[in-house]
DNA sequence: GCCGTCTTTTTGAACGTTCAAATGACGGTT
DNA sequence: AACCGTCATTTGAACGTTCAAAAAGACGGC
């Protein structure tokens, strides 16, 4: 390995001029064809490949979009954001986009981060995930007018007529609805929800698809934190209390696990469990589960910063209407 | 955001030149203390962010790590993986080095994108995943001696006196090993394997380490592809042959998983079963796990790929003793 | 006051690309 | 034959940084 081959020497060989060279990379079709095929046997002669830095530096473009990994927290939940990274790796390559990750384990810490990776040119935008009741990244942002998406609503802001910026999100009601509905169709006895404390935005949601369409099958509502253990043992108990309980909506597939073990153990197989990710775990055990579709989050997000058949970064405004995607789950049946 | 300043803009209001503010950001310590904070002012008061694009340039460095991600297979094996690439972003971080992904469905398209990204000097190296026998990728890498490292040992290749290439792995015999040894102590009947069809290097060794250790105590040798419900069906006719098994060693949690379902099911929940990959699905069921503890794998990699402690990939030739990191996993008991 | 040595700072060039504007080639019209 | 318009190609400059070498300062010894 010498050293790389630069536009210059391919515009030596092919007996043209840089500029050419670059339009024939670049944009091909404004160059005539008897000279486009002869760059292109240089440059195939040569095995030139544009240095990256330098068109970054010309065009003040990376096409690079960053997106924050969570500390890994163990459990099933951050299995969805994997997928969400996977995704968005490969619609991104579609693109012609690169993703860059970058990891912080606070929200200040973050934003220094996001201050060097998008004023250093670093990315072109972000995407935040995980965002919360008044989180500071938003604000910071938008102030600065740098383009970002996130992966989650703005919780508690004006999120209908004047969006406070881009989002993407998954429909948690109409995910737990299809939930209940199937539950309804094959149950006979009441159906019931197993649910996160009140308050977080995401939960809140997917009790309200429940809670909406589970009519006068209405079961009871137990809520736990989100583990296996005490999932289990808030179900235990709680069946003791009902037992006309015959189907259980979820929300999470950690909740689900918890809820079959304890369906399991008290010798009720009979009773349907559903749950929410449709995480590996999930799909090992047999149980249905509501699919969040990371690969449509995925190109939503992208659709937001480029426009539905943009290949830059080119953020509209958050106008009302066109600011956000929200995705519509889907039930898997297992 | 008007424009964003220059190391121009921090040297006129500094009162200095380009070349000191260079020197202060990249090389504190030869710039005298007074004119240091003088500059520090400036670059504090402009908000001033090096433009990564012209220092990539100029330096010839990206201080980026490219990795692979495989299309999103479901399923538990991907979790270890993505537990890897959370892990190399810490480490990165900590090293002033950045991670992107890409993706690639065949080996021929991830050698097509290999080029881009390590010629096109998009990123400094690369870490490879899932290497098999015959891997095209390694040997196009090495032919071009551009800089990687691989999750995986060379298979079939020399790989102890004259390495093939850098390379980081888990030592999956040793894992085994653990939890036949944590078998034996607790079980009193014979310790089975429950392992996949031979001629994957990985499965092989986790094979191995339990046929080295299991002794006298040495029960059946059950063979199934990856799936849970084969798993389930294999250890369920395989208990009815063998019924003093009373512990199931097993080459994943995918495995386990069904030999857990089946000892359920028949009857025997006395029965030790342990995965491998400590994944949140076995978490979830409680059973033990071998865990690889990806951290390590990842500061491996980059110990391999930049030295001990160094901030630049410069990786040493590979001499047989420094071209490799073995991982002893950890059993996790549940 | 001068010289040598060491430390600190400045200067000019270079990294490889694309942008914006200029030049050249060619055919058709007047 | 001069002019115009269109298309294809070239030219000079610029993007913002760091390298290498040169210049300027500081300091002590004689």
């Amino acid at each position: 390995m010498t050293k790389a081959p630069t536009i210059d020497d391919v515009a030596r060989i092919a007996g043209v001029s840089r500029q050419t060279v670059s339009n024939v990379v670049n944009t091909p079709d404004i160059v005539r064809e008897a000279t486009r095929l002869r760059v292109e046997a240089a440059i195939a002669e040569l095995g030139y490949r544009p240095h990256a830095a330098a068109r970054r530096l010309r065009t003040r473009r990376s096409s690079t979009i960053g997106i924050h990994l969570d500390p890994y927290a163990g459990g099933i939940a951050g299995v969805v954001l994997d997928r969400f990274v996977h995704a968005l790796t490969e619609s991104a390559g579609e693109r012609d986009m690169r993703v860059l990750l970058y990891a912080a384990r606070t929200a200040e810490e973050e934003i220094d981060r996001l201050a060097d990776l998008l004023e250093g040119g670093e990315v072109d935008a972000v995407v935040i995930t995980g965002t919360f009741h008044g989180d500071p990244r938003t604000g910071w942002l938008n102030a600065r007018g740098l383009p970002f998406v996130s992966f989650g609503r703005p919780w508690g802001e004006d999120d209908v007529e004047a969006p406070a910026h881009l989002w993407v999100d998954v429909d948690g009601a109409a995910g737990t609805r299809a939930a209940t509905v199937h539950a309804l169709e094959r149950a006979t006895g009441r159906v019931a929800f197993l649910g996160w404390p009140e308050g977080s935005g995401t939960g809140d949601e997917r009790e309200r698809g429940w809670s909406e369409s589970v009519g006068a099958a209405r079961g009871p509502r137990w809520v736990v934190e989100d583990s296996v253990a005490l999932a289990r043992d808030a179900v235990e108990a709680g069946l003791r209390v009902d037992a006309d309980v015959t189907a259980i909506v979820c929300a999470s597939d950690s909740l689900a696990i918890g809820a079959h073990l304890a369906t399991a153990l008290t010798g009720r197989p009979d009773i349907r469990v559903i749950g929410f990710d449709n995480t590996p775990a999930a799909e090992a055990l047999g149980l249905s589960s509501v699919e969040q579709l990371p690969e449509r989050v995925a190109s939503g997000a992208l659709d937001l910063l480029m426009g539905e058949n943009g290949t830059v970064v080119a953020p509209r405004p958050a106008t009302a209407g066109a600011a956000h995607v929200l995705v519509e789950p889907r039930l898997i049946v297992r």
